[in-house]
DNA sequence: GCGCTAAGTGGACAGTGTCCATATTAAAGC
DNA sequence: GCTTTAATATGGACACTGTCCACTTAGCGC
């Protein structure tokens, strides 16, 4: 059939199919909100064998986990556009927080995938090799994530160094501290927002404002 | 052989399958921590056929719902137990934050599960019957996790009636936002440290503690 | 005592992740 | 240009899964 190859004979190497396997997945993420789908219809819809992914990933793990880093990337883009060209500290972490948010409920899956343990090792107790601080996840993912803290971490600075937190733009245990409140405070609202356990009613742009005022300004009275 | 039920010669109704499952449940995601493991694992450990579950749950899912209902009813009590006799209500949320995130710490998996999408219905967009309020979690555990919250708002409630916090004791909606406010940070640090992202080495409590601080204090000069 | 029904059993089926041997081809070395 | 090589794709196999089905057992109300 030197002749026949007229529709869909696609050639016999892909070319890129690390980047499509990772495409279809996402894609599936998205559409089915969960990453319980089989590697082999990811596969599918690359339009490969059932075995080809397995030059490109060594397990379904690590194909979620590079999912998870371009999460993460998106993410990081996203809060970067909404704080571009804001000045002052406060406003621009309402806009990150506000962004933050949003993508994680427009894709709760992606989100869940994002800081999910399916990217943990299996790890049946004391797995060697891992030490504490790593808990096992792909390093592609982590360093997408630390990509997307800096974010924050920079308005976090910004604010210290105007003064406008109470915080030593010098010290940083205490930069770091605050910014890993705010992300705790944030990432924890998304995920109940997710979880539809916020128990209220009000709009979440209007939550997200409570909460980072709260964060602001404290519970306590001034 | 009316005579040879010498050794674990179990009778074949189970008696009380339904309590030994998700204990045999519990203690899988205690040990592998993970919840991959397969239903007939499960079934294999409290000594029943592959099916017998299905007379008790009508799916994988059911079951890991009746776990995480387990874990939170178990959340609850700890928190209760960790504030009991506590006065002062900035206490009592401290000494409650610390016990939340020691209870995640301690069981990742089991945390991970009750607020995990592993109880969420497969719902390949549009699912009927379930509103957008309800995410489609097992009642049971939306429950659970609501009496785990209970403990949270009394806080709350005690701190505004004794003008603790600025929150006025009689606006509902006020209350709602500060408990949302601080159960969002709690959790958020406590899936934080348990996926190893704080990227601080502090210990745990003194993390919690600096996040209470914050959360009550608020970041911007006083 | 007797039937009803809840609670147990084993078998079956399609589909999964992953391993293996094999085939195809792009790229590197002569 | 031709050949070797290594990367990439393929199909088959295996053990195992969740869930369905038909069937058996035995506790409980009449």
């Amino acid at each position: 059939m030197t002749e026949a190859e007229s529709i869909d004979q696609r050639p016999y190497h892909h070319g890129d199919l690390r980047r499509a396997l990772i495409e279809a997945a996402l894609a599936l993420v998205g559409e089915e909100q969960d990453w319980a789908f089989s590697l082999r219809e990811v596969a599918r819809r690359a339009g490969v064998s059932h075995n080809a992914p397995y030059n490109h990933f060594s397990e379904k793990r690590d194909l979620l986990g590079a999912v998870a880093a371009a999460g993460f990337d998106a993410l990081r883009e996203r809060m970067r556009a909404a704080i571009a060209g804001i000045d002052r500290p406060r406003t621009a972490l309402l806009a990150c927080a506000t962004a933050y948010v949003s993508a994680g409920v427009e894709n709760p899956a992606l989100y869940r995938l994002m800081f999910g343990s399916a990217l943990a090792a299996p790890a049946p107790a004391a797995r060697p090799g891992t030490t504490k601080e790593d808990s096992g996840r792909p390093a592609e993912a982590r360093a997408a994530g630390a990509g997307a803290k800096a974010v924050l971490d920079e308005i976090i600075l910004r604010g210290a160094k105007r003064g406008d937190f109470a915080i030593s733009a010098t010290n940083k245990s205490e930069l770091s501290i605050a910014a890993l409140s705010n992300w705790s405070a944030v990432h924890g609202l998304t995920m109940l927002v997710i979880d539809s356990l916020t128990g209220s009613e009000l709009a979440i742009d209007t939550l997200v404002n409570r909460l980072m005022r709260t964060l602001l300004e404290g519970m306590e009275p001034r």
